[in-house]
DNA sequence: ATACCTGTTTCCCG
DNA sequence: CCGGGAAACAGGTA
């Protein structure tokens, strides 16, 4: 369930290889997720590099080894990465396994909407280093949410938010969750917002990529209790604020849920 | 069997 | 050229 905060705990799964070389690259070369390269670059550049640094950037993973190797990771819908026996046999579904001498560092995903990329340079890659600023960094500030707004005033709210070029890191759920708190209609479009509503928006935004990293995000968990996210995956449950029912539709292409009674 | 899905890119339309 | 929305991607799960 890869979002800001699923991201980054994925990303720790694989803090046990960090200061370790890895002794052989497999590749799963008819995966989807090597569309943007050749899967025999992964396996040549990564044999016998040391993993030194894992980060994460709202959804995006950055994955520097020795020698001047940037690995990309995309999760896609649903990508993971997994720590498994240094034995471990690739699988399925496994686009790409590490094998170190303690453990192997697994990238999975069956669906294949995930990305990998790599680089070989003295600086990290561009698609790394001239993302915008996500939403839990201090340069992610009011004038980005005001300019998107402006730019974007035909399109409804929820639409915005997940848009990676404004929210890096913003998620389906995440942008239920904001909205709700928010008090903001999901289909709002972003240009009837005024000044009052767009800075709440911005401080919610804040509030919740916080709350999630320090809970999802460190311990792997659910957000805290009282939040949207218990509520929000199936039918029929209530507004933990009103408890009046909760509608589910699609807005911007995707399953919104809301609440009525308290979102305007 | 059928419908739905936590993300992004591509295509089509106005 | 620009913006917005639907479709597509491919398989698991309920």
């Amino acid at each position: 369930m890869p979002e800001l905060a699923e991201v980054a705990f994925a990303c720790s799964k694989w803090n046990s290889g960090l200061d370790k070389r890895v002794r052989e690259a497999a590749t799963l070369p008819t995966s989807r997720v090597y569309r943007e390269s050749d899967h025999t670059e992964f396996s040549n550049l990564l044999t016998g590099k040391k993993l030194i640094l894992a980060e994460t950037h709202g959804k995006q993973m950055l994955f520097s080894f020795s020698g001047n190797i940037y690995l990309g990771i995309h999760l896609g819908m649903t990508g993971s990465l997994a720590n498994e026996p240094a034995t471990y046999e690739i699988q399925k579904y496994d686009a790409l396994v590490l094998r170190q001498s303690e453990c192997s560092l697994v990238f999975r995903d069956p669906r294949q909407f995930g990305r990998l990329r790599i680089s070989c340079r003295t600086k990290p890659p561009p698609w790394w280093s001239d993302l915008p600023p996500s939403i839990t960094e201090n340069e992610f500030n009011l004038e980005i949410v005001e300019k998107a707004v402006i730019r974007h005033n035909r399109r409804p709210i929820k639409a915005l938010l997940l848009d990676q070029n404004y929210f890096p890191g913003m998620g389906n759920w995440m942008a239920d969750e904001v909205l709700w708190r928010a008090k903001l209609r999901p289909s709002r479009l972003a240009g009837t917002l005024d000044v009052n509503e767009i800075a709440y928006l911005y401080n919610q935004t804040l509030f919740v990529a916080k709350g999630a990293m320090k809970s999802v995000g460190i311990k792997g968990g659910d957000p805290p209790k009282g939040w949207l996210f218990h509520v929000r995956w199936k039918d029929g449950l209530l507004c933990p604020k009103t408890k009046l029912p909760l509608i589910r539709e699609s807005i911007g292409g995707r399953t919104t849920c809301w609440s009525p009674s308290y979102q305007s």
